[in-house]
DNA sequence: CCATTCAGGACGAATTTTGTCCAAAAGTAA
DNA sequence: TTACTTTTGGACAAAATTCGTCCTGAATGG
């Protein structure tokens, strides 16, 4: 039913969206400025795209930020688990804590019981 | 219902340990062998502990270890998320991900598709 | 006062990450 | 085949980060 795209990781994503547009690693990489070879390995994910590349990259392809980020941290933080130990339930607790830590407003007492 | 100890975290927990054992960071650090200084640290939350250094405390304690390393990996996932810019929708994704990659019953075949 | 605990900065050493370059592989078309 | 282009992937040094240790000072408790 869902037509959205699950279980994809960014270096494909970005692949994609570069077939897509029917361009060459070398033609994307050079106009936003980074190696080829880099390039090349982001899309295989063997390299992180730093934060500024997700924001050149969308751009380029006229893609959603934010959407591409999410894309990427999701992958970083899928597979430090999955090379820890792969459970699931360190994430349920990892969302405890942000809930409960954005609540704290902003307030910037850290240690504050 | 449940009185798992949410809103906590490694270095807090840690902490709880010692002192409800009257020890002092001295004493625990000599007899697991780390400067006392990383160990405050740690307690702190400034440091991050070794996964050899969360196994001895787990001994030294008699805690369950697997919780302890829980409770860490769970936290830096969350500080993570939270100095990124802090979407849960984040984690979400990531469970998606780790959910489906473990499917993949230990396959070794990562890239094809 | 003295003694002890804890906080926290500073330092170099070790490790990891980063971008670049080069060459080999794989593909495409003549 | 040859010639050309794209992609892969290893190697490298420089930069950045992490790590453990040491030292000083603040706070606490007698």
């Amino acid at each position: 039913m869902e037509n959205v795209k699950i279980h994809t990781n960014f270096g494909e994503h970005l692949r994609t969206l570069r077939e897509n547009a029917g361009l060459t690693l070398r033609e994307v990489a050079s106009t936003i400025s980074v190696d080829s070879s880099l390039l090349a390995k982001i899309e295989r994910n063997q390299r992180p795209p730093t934060k500024q590349l997700i924001k050149n990259l969308a751009s380029f392809f006229h893609a959603n930020e934010k959407e591409l980020l999410t894309e990427f941290l999701s992958d970083q933080i899928a597979y430090k688990i999955l090379d820890e130990d792969g459970d699931l339930n360190i994430l349920k607790v990892a969302e405890e804590k942000v809930s409960y830590l954005k609540t704290l407003h902003n307030g910037n007492d850290y240690d504050k019981k």
